[in-house]
DNA sequence: TACGATCTACTACGTACTTAGTAGTTAGGT
DNA sequence: ACCTAACTACTAAGTACGTAGTAGATCGTA
């Protein structure tokens, strides 16, 4: 089943997925917009009706869990993008990701290791 | 001005991205889902009213032209998915743009050639 | 065991997105 | 010049998103 968070969704799992788990105020906490407690909630409940989180009680308090995992929710809108605006061109994406001038070098050579190990592979 | 495109807005700049210009049937036609005529000519006024689009009269239809690069538009998304999705890791975005197996050595090898591009060109 | 601070459940509302219908216009053929 | 098929302009309505308030529950503490 295709995983499919909005916008502020997306800013709420990110910190569960950055910490692995969050009570409603540490994801305050940690968002960079200002937002309602209840509104945190709401969008925490919503994300549990969708079955994209869990949680379990703490004190008097929920705590989340992250159900999927970062990579596979990205994957869908990376399929997208990749289909819809980079007409498929993963050289295109890769390109454009790579754009900014302050990309380190080190994170340059390591994706160019990457490379090099899904070439050996395939070759050997 | 950070262009920001919803979900069907791209399912339509794809076709003009695609084909460089089209009129409403052809975007009709080159669509994944079947929308009303009407319902397409919605989007792509509301494209023009937002200044991603223009238009000019061929016959009595209008050509719609992009005003946006495909790789402009994506770059606000690709940043956020970048720093929400995979914690700022450029590494582990294309890690999993690579992962499907079925992405051709080719392509593998014409991207290892880009970096190898970028890091030649910092080094000299 | 009663109180208060903190938390959750329920409800609501404005806005933007998505879809499409109806009415009116226009170009191209006869 | 007229007719009609195809097209655009205007309007509208349902849905999802984003935000948050109010009321009620709960746990730790005095």
């Amino acid at each position: 089943m295709p995983v499919h968070l909005t916008n502020r969704e997306i800013d709420v799992m990110a910190v569960l997925w950055d910490r692995g788990s969050a009570t409603v105020s540490e994801v305050k906490q940690h968002l960079a917009e200002e937002l309602a407690y209840t509104t945190i909630l709401t969008v925490l409940r919503s994300l549990e009706a969708k079955g994209h989180v869990r949680h379990d009680k703490e004190g008097k308090a929920f705590r989340y869990y992250p159900l999927v995992e970062a990579e596979v929710a990205g994957d869908r809108t990376l399929r997208r993008l990749l289909d819809k605006v980079y007409l498929g061109s993963r050289e295109m994406l890769v390109t454009r990701l790579l754009s900014d001038k302050a990309v380190s070098q080190d994170e340059l050579r390591r994706i160019r290791s990457m490379l090099d190990e899904r070439l050996e592979e395939a070759d050997g």
